[in-house]
DNA sequence: TTGACATTCTACGATATGTAAAATATCATG
DNA sequence: CATGATATTTTACATATCGTAGAATGTCAA
């Protein structure tokens, strides 16, 4: 069903792209070895899944040479960005200090350089709301 | 299946939640009324999902005078930061700067009093990391 | 006891995901 | 051309979640 905080991957997709990420660019059969290297697996599976993850966006397809060649449309951060970024929303609409404080509670994992980043960008954010009254 | 990025829960049950969070504290057919006032659905459809919300930690039921009443186990707040919570751990864990990201993007949507909230918690952040070196 | 209402049980359809066999396409080479 | 190897697509099963709700069972007052 459609999920209201944004729609998230599964175990297999997600260790899929993790190698899509890790060699930029493989063929079906390259990302099944690697796949295959850590368990058991068929490697119909593998392209099954790639296939899905083709569809929903977050893989390219193309011939290569000879094969298909499978690529991410994204990188990490791009895709982290992607994917937090709809369950943030949705879960803002139910409680945005809720949100803002889970986001403190795993801040302890974040160094700091994101801090700083974070906190210049909080700083220009309420520079602007300072002038506007907030919407809501 | 398990998801890698948290759990998250159905449009309906997530009305049902809304109701009680309204309520405060009502017995299955109330629950089943208000969610009624909107849409045509069954009794027992509310109480499944009120009885899954249970099972999942969400609701508390309990008996009442002469029947159950049910009651949300956390309030809006609560339950954003545990269902956010998890889904920040999760994607922290693919990208940390993506993550920072996108809550930045989400940030357009909180109000004044929640950014000074959080940036008097990222300073204090700040301070505690600065003594002790980020274990990533 | 019987009817009304409460509660629980059971189940079906849809969708998502992991899984992979089976079918089909393609292509080099005997 | 036929054939086998490899690539690609199709099909399908299992499990899980969620929306949905009828059926079965429990309870209690009139």
């Amino acid at each position: 069903m459609k999920e209201i905080f944004g729609k998230v991957l599964g175990h297999l997709e997600y260790s899929v792209l993790e190698v899509l990420w890790e060699k930029q660019k493989v063929s079906g059969r390259e990302a099944f070895e690697e796949i295959a290297k850590g368990r058991g697996i068929a490697l119909t599976t593998v392209l099954t899944v790639l296939e899905r993850l083709t569809k929903k966006g977050f893989v390219k397809k193309f011939k290569g040479q000879d094969v298909f060649m499978f690529m991410p449309s994204c990188d990490r951060d791009e895709f982290a960005r992607r994917v937090s970024g709809d369950v943030f929303k949705g879960i803002a609409e139910i409680s945005k200090s809720g949100v803002a404080a889970s986001f403190v509670d795993v801040l302890a994992d974040i160094d700091l350089k994101e801090l700083e980043k974070l906190s210049s960008l909080i700083e220009t954010r309420k520079k602007e709301l300072g002038s506007k009254p907030p919407k809501f």
